[in-house]
DNA sequence: CTCGTTGCAAAGCGTTTGCATGGCA
DNA sequence: TGCCATGCAAACGCTTTGCAACGAG
């Protein structure tokens, strides 16, 4: 799947008997000049866009942001942070995962390709079709470690569960294999 | 790691300055005999005990099920429905990942250990420590490819397999009973 | 010309919060 | 007894929607 144009886009679109509207072509132009490692919330697309002169109503974003997502065009992102993030949706070899920190919301972007090719044995085994696949990682950062967590919560907290998940994988990883 | 009782979760609860409620021994109680392969979303939550005529105030039930997440007993799931699901966090070699239908959010569980080792040697390499990782597959299940999808689906359809996961919730609550 | 699309404002919906009351440690 | 937790209702923030005007095909 080759990256969109404003022509393939408008292809696409009206194969399906959408239209390419300016507002659609601004918002795929965002996304395509959008440095790597970077995702925008609804919130953050409109006001880039303000900025540029180029003001698109939030209604119209939030359509846009969802009829691309579905189109497989933007690829929808649900990290820590209580509202969806877009960025485009680029197929292998760029395709990538998350890992974030539920403290700091810290976000970090890496490359895992046995990941996707899980992904696409399940769904072929379950006969489904596959849209997308995100891994999320959800961690403590090294900074938030350092700043005290978990004792920035209530005394001795620790999620003991995931310490102890964590040790008990380590000797997993030490036979790592990465077969398919 | 053995399951939670009411007794750990008081131990662990109370080791924080935390106390063990009636709420939350119920909350706990409901996720454990609920059966493999489910999660609720607060508001099924909160129908599940009203049902139960042990009814706990919405309020209640959102701050119980964040606190038991942060506590790591719950897996909070970020799965294509607009809400939160929650569920048993369960260690390995029980940890498991999610495979949706954006159409109709039908959700099949699947195991893959690779996919946690792979995020653990990602943490190592960063210097972050795990908590969970949640490896969501988007997919389009068989049914609604059927359907003509993405072309042609009215804007409010829905394919069966979504009407019969509705349908859970009821048997839901007649199995969790038997097993009192 | 048609019918999808936009902008605006209002509504929707899951979730959070302030506050007085209740109840665990 | 002290203080966390609960229930209620109101607030919140993100997202969706109704509607009249607009504009792409």
């Amino acid at each position: 799947m080759p990256p969109y144009t404003a022509t393939s886009l408008k292809a696409e679109l009206n194969a399906r008997g959408w239209r390419l509207t300016p507002q659609r072509e601004k918002i795929l132009h965002v996304f395509q000049n959008l440095p790597r490692g970077n995702h925008l919330s609804a919130e953050e697309l409109y006001s880039l866009l303000e900025q540029r002169e180029e003001g698109i109503s939030l209604s119209t974003i939030y359509r846009s942001v969802k009829l691309m997502s579905r189109m497989g065009i933007l690829r929808e992102l649900e990290l820590a942070e209580g509202h969806k993030h877009y960025e485009l949706n680029q197929p292998y070899p760029h395709h990538h995962h998350h890992l974030v920190c539920i403290q700091c919301n810290k976000t970090i972007e890496f490359k895992n390709d046995s990941i996707l090719k899980q992904s696409l044995k399940q769904c072929e085994k379950e006969g489904f079709q596959l849209i997308d696949c995100q891994l999320t990682v959800m961690t403590i950062c090294p900074e938030a470690l350092r700043m005290g967590w978990p004792s920035t919560l209530p005394s001795n907290w620790s999620c003991t569960r995931a310490i102890s998940e964590g040790k008990t994988l380590k000797s997993l990883v030490a036979e790592d294999e990465d077969k398919e």
